[in-house]
DNA sequence: CTCTGGACTTAGAATGCTAAGA
DNA sequence: TCTTAGCATTCTAAGTCCAGAG
């Protein structure tokens, strides 16, 4: 097994972990361990509330009138909106020719309140189809499809001729074709793909192949060495571009985005059973090099340009075939209705393919979409049978029958994914099924520690406490000759599994556990809310069960580069805040001497401030204080310049500074005797303590939140929210609590969830 | 059966935008 | 008022699962 060979040296973690995310966190799980299942299994999470139907059964009356109707109502609306578009064009050369200055922020405003009013006139075209007030779910696919077709990206700009690659301290002439991927590379320079050597080996390969291909460099230069390739002149200019761009006016920046939105406006929208609806890619994947996750053998390689005549177009027979770029010709018309893509190609990399799709806010993925979590709910009338089932089956006789037991508990309690076989040239992660020896540790009586790479090259790293047969199966499972590198479950793969499952309910698979148990999660976790206190701790209590979901299906995101300033700014704040309370209680102690012994414990902490812990604060707040006022020196005189007005003489910054200097040696002063200053407006121990009251407050405040920050910082609730949790258990929460839908949803979540957030009432539940 | 092509969902990174803070 | 952090959106990689061929 080629697999056993390459494990072992297998321990080091991939590029972007040990770059951008920090060790995973222990999370310690208990499951409590349940031989007499009959009883209160934790295990059997069953629901007890009885089935309740969706709103789906009363099928209201048809408020949509046929398409033609829809039809002209839209085009009207078309004809509205542009209208009112070449309206603000026009104005806004008027304007211009008027005069600049005092209209422009009129006419800014005008055209806001224009763009917004064409937004609204969106959002009420297109929740014009309610397909889920209609009973029948029809089964994806479509009777007539019309849409335009794919948008290209650019033709390749060469560089300007300045710009170009150093070949050992050389420049070289190069075709268009290698240029162009030659910037690939430099764009990416200083980026953890950029100094990735295998990124680099793949690109530098693809990169001599194109070179080839286009009769090498034509200035004779030979190049053989990535080491010798010198790509910062071309970094450079990329980054003086991006400098450029940013500091381009709100007005330019605008006129960018209409722009590029009147040139994308046709492949927007395409007509889906004679309604309009948005598509979701329309535009074809631009070239580049295709970067892998994790330790991705291809990452690096390039991907190329895809053309006309790679796309497959899928419309209706007597839909008009979309114009293909000039002097290009479409690869192959189709027309089939079974499938929901409306154009497609090969890309290169695997031979793999891509597809143009519907948007989410469509009516087929709110369909399936509906469909999946009906799925999903059906599974709650299963699950105590299943639960039931693989207990049993762990002592079962036969492996294969063990083997799926223990892979659908695991699968069942900490939502692992099915885990399908992989080839050679993909990033090495697993799944249940793909599990190996060295991914799962057990240490006895019944702890098992898994540590492996799931989907997206992303940690899982849990220690658990496991049922104890669960446990001695795996132990069995472990047992020799195996050794690391060897399948754990050697008797299965998900299709044998997922074809056990469909005995027990039509379309049951192993990623309908996940939705069923975080929707499940969900429910459970929004049911211990009290309906009681403001919004925002409404909120608040929300976002805790989406991230207890989150954590259950093991969500993670990188931290962002500023995350670790930011947490040490805060800790900073809060330990400085300890320090003021220190100082104040030393305050309250040189007024009566004799509070102290008192109360001891409330001025034990005095004790813990060390002299070098009170140099350090003091050097960082001075550090600070100076900072601030050089910074407001310089904008101030910036502003001034700008303004043609006098400027601040450097005298002026000095005196602030002093002011600095005063409080350093004040600071000194303070260490040196160990007495505080006592401001006058706190000279009685009243005052000083009310002061404190005020500081506990704020430390516990600041602590929270830094708290809150740090356990977020590693977990991403969108994706669960995006695809795992029933979108009516939102719906539900804000209509029972009082709580607006946006505050939950953004606009888009609530396009694409418009079917659930009209088709529940607040007793719905999952 | 097993294997693979094909079509779909799920996923975090990259990028863009906006509102809160210095 | 400008910056910047954090949120929303876009992008496309990486999974799952099924069907049909052999």
């Amino acid at each position: 097994m080629t697999r056993a060979e390459m494990s072992s040296d297998d321990e080091d973690t991939p590029l972007s972990q040990t770059i951008s995310r920090k060790n995973t966190k222990v999370r310690k799980v208990v499951v409590e361990e349940d031989s007499d299942y009959d009883s209160d299994d934790v295990l059997s999470k069953q629901p007890k509330k009885k089935k309740t139907k969706t709103t789906l059964k009363d099928k209201k009356v048809k408020l949509e009138v046929g398409s033609d109707d829809d039809d002209e109502v839209m085009s009207k609306k078309l004809e509205k909106k542009k209208k009112k578009k070449s309206k603000s064009k026009t104005s806004k050369k008027s304007v211009k020719i008027e005069e600049e200055g005092q209209k422009e922020l009129k006419k800014k405003k005008e055209e806001e309140e224009e763009e917004e009013e064409e937004e609204d006139d969106e959002d009420t075209k297109e929740e014009s189809y309610k397909w889920w007030e209609e009973g029948d779910s029809k089964d994806a696919g479509w009777t007539t499809l019309v849409h335009n077709g794919v948008m290209f990206p650019p033709d390749y700009e060469p560089l300007p001729s300045h710009i170009k690659l150093y070949y050992d301290n050389q420049p070289v002439e190069l075709p268009p074709e290698a240029e162009e991927v030659v910037g690939f590379y430099a764009a990416l320079l200083e980026t953890d793909h950029g100094k990735n050597p295998v990124f680099q080996k793949n690109f530098f390969n693809d990169f001599l192949q194109v070179l080839k291909e286009n009769g090498g460099t034509l200035n004779g230069i030979q190049i053989k060495s990535f080491n010798k390739c010198d790509f910062t002149k071309i970094y450079n200019y990329f980054e003086v571009l991006k400098e450029e761009k940013k500091k381009l006016s709100a007005q330019e920046k605008k006129e960018l985005r209409l722009e590029r939105q009147k040139e994308e406006e046709p492949y927007k929208f395409c007509e889906l059973n004679g309604r309009k609806e948005q598509v979701g890619n329309f535009r074809v994947e631009p070239p580049d090099l295709f970067r892998g996750r994790g330790k991705h053998p291809k990452t690096g390689k390039l991907k190329r340009r895809v053309h006309p005549e790679d796309i497959v177009l899928n419309l209706s027979k007597d839909a008009p075939i979309p114009k293909p770029p000039k002097g290009h010709k479409w690869g192959e018309i189709r027309h089939d209705p079974n499938v929901q893509w409306l154009a497609m190609w090969r890309e290169n990399i695997f031979n793999s393919f891509k597809y143009v799709r519907l948007a989410a806010n469509s009516s087929l993925k709110g369909q399936s979409d509906l469909k999946k979590f009906e799925k999903a709910r059906e599974l709650k009338s299963h699950i105590d049978a299943i639960r039931r089932d693989y207990r049993r089956s762990l002592k079962s006789k036969v492996m294969l029958e063990r083997q799926k037991a223990v892979a659908i508990y695991l699968i069942d309690v900490f939502a692992l994914r099915a885990g399908g076989e992989k080839s050679e040239d993909e990033a090495d992660t697993v799944g249940c099924c793909s599990l190996r020896y060295e991914h799962v540790t057990l240490q006895p009586p019944n702890i098992v520690i898994f540590d492996f790479l799931g989907k997206d090259s992303i940690r899982f790293y849990q220690e658990v406490e496991v049922d104890k047969q669960v446990f001695k199966d795996l132990i069995i499972f472990k047992r020799p000759p195996k050794q690391p590198g060897h399948q754990l479950f050697d008797r299965l793969d998900p299709s044998i599994l997922n074809k056990h499952l469909q005995s027990y309910m039509p379309g049951l698979t192993a990623k309908v556990f996940r939705t069923y148990n975080a929707s499940k999660t969900m429910q459970d976790q929004l049911d211990l809310i009290p309906n009681e206190g403001s919004v925002a701790e409404k909120l608040l209590r929300y976002n805790a069960a989406n991230r207890t979901v989150a954590i259950l299906c093991n969500h993670q995101r990188s931290v962002t580069k500023g995350h670790a300033q930011s947490v040490q700014k805060a800790n900073f704040r809060i330990k400085e805040l300890v320090w003021q309370r220190i100082r104040l209680k030393k305050s309250m102690l040189q007024l009566d001497k004799k509070l102290r012994k008192k109360n001891p414990k409330f001025y034990a902490e005095i004790d813990d401030l060390t002299k070098e812990n009170e140099i350090e604060i003091h050097e960082k707040i001075i550090e600070r204080e100076n900072e601030k006022y050089q910074r407001k020196f310089v904008r101030e005189n910036d502003k001034r310049k700008f303004e043609n007005e006098e400027l601040l003489e450097e005298k002026v910054l000095n005196e602030w500074l002093e002011k600095v200097e005063n409080l350093k040696e004040e600071f000194a002063e303070e260490v040196k005797t160990g007495k505080i200053v006592i401001k006058p407006t706190l000279n009685t121990v009243e005052k000083l303590e009310k002061q404190i009251e005020k500081l506990d407050l704020r430390i516990e405040t600041s602590s929270i939140q830094l708290k809150d920050k740090e356990e977020n910082s590693e977990v991403s609730l969108g994706t669960s929210k995006i695809n795992y949790i029933d979108p009516r258990l939102s719906v539900v929460f804000c209509k029972k609590f009082g709580v607006p839908i946006e505050k939950i949803f953004t606009k888009s979540l609530r396009e694409k969830f418009t079917w659930a957030i009209e088709s529940v009432d607040e007793n719905w539940r999952f």
